[in-house]
DNA sequence: ATACTGAATATTTTGTTGATTATTCACTAA
DNA sequence: TTAGTGAATAATCAACAAAATATTCAGTAT
């Protein structure tokens, strides 16, 4: 078996682990059980468990960013609607590792607080697709704003709370929803070249 | 004394208290003798501990509304400086806390997590506080809008990153006032009835 | 060299127990 | 009745040992 493979079969039993018993609960021993070698093994193919644990939460991260880019991919949406459509697969997610998966949110939670250039990483991709939201929008003569990359940081900001698990509990999903879509329309009216 | 003097008197007691050694460390032994009395008589003023926190993080949210009704009430600033400044105070407020005085952070973060309805009743000031600043902008003939009270909620979620002092180590506190800055620009651009 | 292991060590978590602290209550003083 | 107390009880915290776990390392097999 080469490296690489060695390193995602790694990868795959630690997905499974993390997702049923969460980050804390996964010992090394487990993970290397499953994968039929001995925990110092391991350690040849990650320098800790927080590195599996990162290597984990980019693949997820990095998925999210998939759907993400499909949306500002699409060409049958108006601008206004992909942006809608961003901000609510957002909170989708972040609503759902909330309250469907708490198990993985251990893990998220972790990177937060001990790599947290993972969450940073993922943040700056997150502002790439929302460049080329607005990059597109101005193609289609829909959006004007004068300095591009203040204006996809300055999006990204107001929307942060749909990134975060911590408010949650402070509203039903539906709330939320709602909030988005005003969010939204307060930005695309800011945006737009003829106001609605 | 009557039973409103003593209850402030209670609450100036645990206000030193808290915020030099904090809400968890401090005792009701320690405040009650601050006032000279037992610590069983505490409880003819206030229920319990948390209360007295809930009466003391009432207090502190109450001056912070205050000086935002300030900044609502200026009639020398335009409605987008006045939006701006109210976003750089809140800014401000939660980086002191997190930041000048730690200590009393520990009392609204009790407040959090065991008496929501204290943050939310907030919440629900600065909106208040948020529409007001609107019905002005409206007279004044600078923004325009469809929702007064949708706006005001849209506007307060776009600004829930400056609330939250969780936020604050990621970013220093110029990096957040030029976030602050953009955010209000997009938002006064997207209010204003003339666009700049 | 490359892939791996068992056993040793270092770090973290867990569990337990004593001490602190919050809260209640029966009572006194005015 | 109102303001207060000391002492009892209940809940929480802190410290420390024991157990579990992460990580390292010396060494084996190919």
């Amino acid at each position: 078996m080469t490296e690489l493979d060695t390193r995602s079969q790694i990868l795959i039993a630690a997905e499974e682990r993390f997702s049923l018993y969460g980050y804390n609960k996964t010992t090394m021993v487990e993970i290397a059980s499953d994968c039929n070698m001995s925990a110092a093994n391991l350690y040849r193919f990650f320098d800790n468990k927080l590195d599996i644990g990162a290597g984990l939460a980019n693949q997820c991260l990095a998925e999210k960013e998939n759907e993400l880019a499909v949306i500002v991919a699409d060409n049958l949406m108006t601008s206004a609607e992909k942006l809608h459509a961003f901000v609510v697969n957002i909170l989708h997610y972040t609503y759902r590792r909330f309250d469907v998966a708490p198990r993985l949110s251990e893990l998220i939670e972790a990177m937060t607080i001990q790599r947290p250039e993972v969450m940073k990483s993922h943040r700056n991709s997150t502002i790439i697709l929302l460049r080329r939201l607005l990059e597109q929008s101005v193609d289609a003569g829909e959006f004007e704003f004068s300095d591009i990359d203040a204006t996809a940081e300055a999006i990204n900001t107001a929307i942060t709370v749909f990134y975060l698990p911590a408010g949650m509990p402070l509203f039903s999903l539906e709330e939320f929803e709602s909030k988005a879509k005003s969010v939204c329309d307060l930005l695309v009216n800011g945006l737009s070249k003829i106001k609605t």
